[in-house]
DNA sequence: AAGTCCCACGTC
DNA sequence: ACGTGGGACTTC
């Protein structure tokens, strides 16, 4: 094949019926600039019609019986989808039974053409390679092992890296959690070996601290950022940069892991119980899986690290499929459980925490810091009816009252409104009580028991990035604690029961994790409580051993089916559809049913579990059913004015969403919940 | 998604 | 016999 003639093209459509490859014959004047990987411009269906896509194949032969049209047009020749991208979306869609350009859509940003002019012309110089750090707090020969490209195929390559639980300082004087260090230095050696390193971490906090520990070993023009918070001419700088042939450390958040890096030896996910690595958008693919799945078409290092396995990765890692790398020294810290106050200690009942607790934390003032967990922003943020205890809720919209500062007038937590004239939805009541305290009257409490002390509230409306020197008490909600120079002198973390409480099936990884990521805040001896928390979870917390409860969690889930012992697909939509798909999988082995179940007056749900053996199989089933009921005409609906159209089927692959509080899922579906509650913080 | 084809049903 | 309006079907 001298000059392919053919190319085969990924159309860039959301629609499943069209996610395949389309041949199109390569006109002479476009040759040179049809390569693969190009963006390009296709006629579809008929005359003067045209569909975007990406050359994914050059060929000579067509597979394809009707008559083959030309390429319209070559938007640009830069090979924005590299084949290894490709191939790792291919197969990310299909183990999510969705569709590639849905993924490539996130993989490969919008073109900025001034950007895309201005790297073609440049030269950019080409800096030496980083000399080979060493790998501060972990054994050598192991590192060794795992980013050596000699080591055999998949044994020593992939780790679950346990971070030292503790800040530290890096030789510019700023201190960054552990963990940053250490992917910074495994990324450093992997590109001094002349390879290309990907770190993904949550959120833009973390992007910063690694990248201050990144910029130490690596030269800034080696460093290739991505993440959401950037402007569209600045992420496309930082693709093109991955394009180049030659190695790049690619640091962001969860789209990084499908970045074009050149040469991979290792790919880095920090945190991957963090709720952020789940992408927003369809198909919702986990920044884990897509880790998984390019590890295993790269053949490069893997990591997870975290203070604590998921449940995902303790499986994993009983399947060794991860091998366990901790830290030399420091690797444990142990969680000091306080039973609350039963005594008649008034102060102290009244700000929930114990005496011991008190004391803890003023004898630490006088060293530094201390650390305030708690579970909600704001002042009060549940009200219940002071009869019969019913939690309040707003009269329009059922959302949860809250009051968001002394004597204010309560307002719902999902629309707003203002309660003027509450009445209990149970027993008519007019009289409520506040429940529970948010950072802000938890900071007013302390304010008062420590005089002299400074006190500062940081939550998800109230980003702290330093604090200052001095007696400073920090009142945090979970994920929003401030890193401080040298570590907090003490961290007590309240409202663990409450945390605990919450009804979804990740409680207990949650709550490790919220708890483990505060109390590595913390200097390396000072004292971490947890406040009010008792049973196997607290033992292994004072041991050190976090890990015993995830191990517990597994077995559990195994016994009960419930992910990921199992992986599970979930099915909204039109009931027909819903019992067709289903149908289509029962007969497979291995595969059941829960539901259906109505969620609305048109729409039900239902729960597919499968064994990880069937994946691909059910998979593929479900994609033919979405593509049947895509192409099915729907149905014209007796009623005049409900002109929404929505799709007839719907299918999320691994959501553990319906496992969950049903409450919030509903708000969730009804788009009720504000804001304020995305993201990382907890609201 | 959005044309095109096709058939059913309506009217003269 | 001729028009038209809504489904079904297809996309290289």
């Amino acid at each position: 094949m001298a000059v392919p003639s053919i190319a085969r093209v990924l159309l860039d459509s959301p629609l499943p019926q069209l996610d395949r490859l389309f041949d199109y014959r390569i006109p002479d004047a476009l040759t040179q600039d049809a390569v693969v990987g190009a963006r390009v411009i296709v006629p579809l269906r008929s005359a003067g019609r045209t569909a975007r896509g990406y050359v994914v194949e050059l060929t000579d032969s067509v597979d394809y019986d009707g008559a083959v049209h030309d390429l319209e047009q070559v938007v640009s020749a830069v090979p924005v989808l590299d084949p290894e991208v490709w191939l790792l979306v291919r197969r990310a869609a299909d183990r999510a039974a969705g569709t590639a350009s849905d993924l490539v859509r996130l993989a490969v940003p919008p073109r900025m053409v001034r950007v895309e002019k201005a790297w073609l012309a440049n030269e950019a110089p080409h800096p030496a390679l980083p000399a080979a750090p060493t790998i501060t707090d972990f054994d050598a020969e192991q590192c060794r092992t795992l980013l050596s490209p000699q080591t055999p195929r998949g044994a020593g390559q992939r780790a679950y890296l346990r971070s030292r639980p503790r800040p530290v300082a890096l030789n510019t004087g700023e201190w960054v959690p552990a963990f940053a260090q250490t992917l910074a230095e495994l990324a450093a050696a992997t590109l001094a070996q002349g390879r290309s390193a990907i770190i993904s971490v949550p959120d833009y906090r973390d992007v910063a601290h690694v990248e201050r520990a990144a910029q130490r070993l690596v030269a800034g023009e080696q460093i290739a950022r991505v993440d959401a918070g950037q402007s569209n001419p600045d992420r496309y700088r930082g693709f093109l940069r991955c394009l180049e042939r030659r190695p790049v450390l690619v640091l962001g958040t969860r789209t990084a892991v499908t970045a074009p890096a050149h040469a991979l030896g290792l790919i880095a996910v920090w945190d991957d119980g963090d709720p952020l690595h789940v992408e927003q958008h369809a198909p919702g693919i986990h920044t884990r899986d897509l880790a998984l799945l390019r590890q295993e078409q790269a053949h490069c290092a893997l990591v997870f690290a975290s203070h604590t396995p998921t449940a995902d990765v303790q499986r994993l890692l009983e399947l060794e499929w991860l091998r366990e790398l901790v830290p030399v020294t420091g690797a444990r810290r142990r969680i000091t459980p306080t039973a609350h106050q039963l005594g008649s200690e008034p102060r102290a009942q009244r700000a929930r925490i114990p005496s011991s607790a008190w004391q803890t934390a003023s004898q630490a003032l006088q060293r530094g810091p201390v650390l305030v967990q708690v579970a909600r922003p704001g002042y009060a943020p549940r009200l219940a009816c002071t009869e019969c205890g019913e939690t309040a809720r707003c009269r329009r919209c059922q959302g949860p009252l809250a009051q968001r500062s002394e004597g204010a007038t309560p307002s719902c937590q999902w629309c707003g409104a203002l309660a003027v004239d509450w009445r209990c939805g149970r027993c008519e009541s007019t009289r409520w009580r506040t429940v529970g305290r948010g950072t802000v009257r938890t900071a007013e409490e302390l304010g008062r028991a420590f005089p002299g002390a400074r006190v500062i509230v940081a939550d998800g409306s109230n980003p702290v990035q330093s604090i200052p020197r001095g007696r400073t008490l920090v009142v945090a909600t979970r994920g929003a604690e401030p890193l401080v120079a040298g570590g907090y002198a003490a961290v007590l973390l309240l409202d663990g029961e409450q945390m605990l409480a919450r009804e979804s099936l990740r409680v207990v990884e949650d709550c490790l994790r919220w708890w483990l990521n505060a109390a590595a805040l913390a200097a390396p001896e000072a004292p971490v409580l947890l406040v009010g928390v008792g049973g196997a979870v607290a033992t292994a917390l004072a041991l050190g051993r976090p890990e015993q409860v995830v191990a517990a969690e597994l077995s559990d889930r195994r016994a009960l089916r419930f992910p990921p012992a199992v992986r599970v697909a979930v099915l909204t939509g039109e009931p027909d559809a819903v019992a067709r798909a289903a149908g289509s999988v029962t007969e497979l082995a291995g595969v059941d049913v829960l539901g259906p179940v109505a969620l609305d007056e048109q729409r039900v749900r239902a729960i597919l579990r499968f064994d990880y053996s069937h994946g691909a199989a059910v998979a593929e089933r479900l994609r033919a059913e979405l593509i049947a009921s895509a192409t099915r005409r729907p149905r014209p609906l007796p009623g005049r004015a409900t002109r929404r159209r929505m799709p007839l089927l719907r299918v999320r692959v691994d959501d553990s969403e319906p496992f969950d509080d049903p409450l919030a899922s509903r708000a969730r579906a009804s788009g009720g919940l504000p804001a304020l509650e995305s993201g990382r913080i907890d609201a």
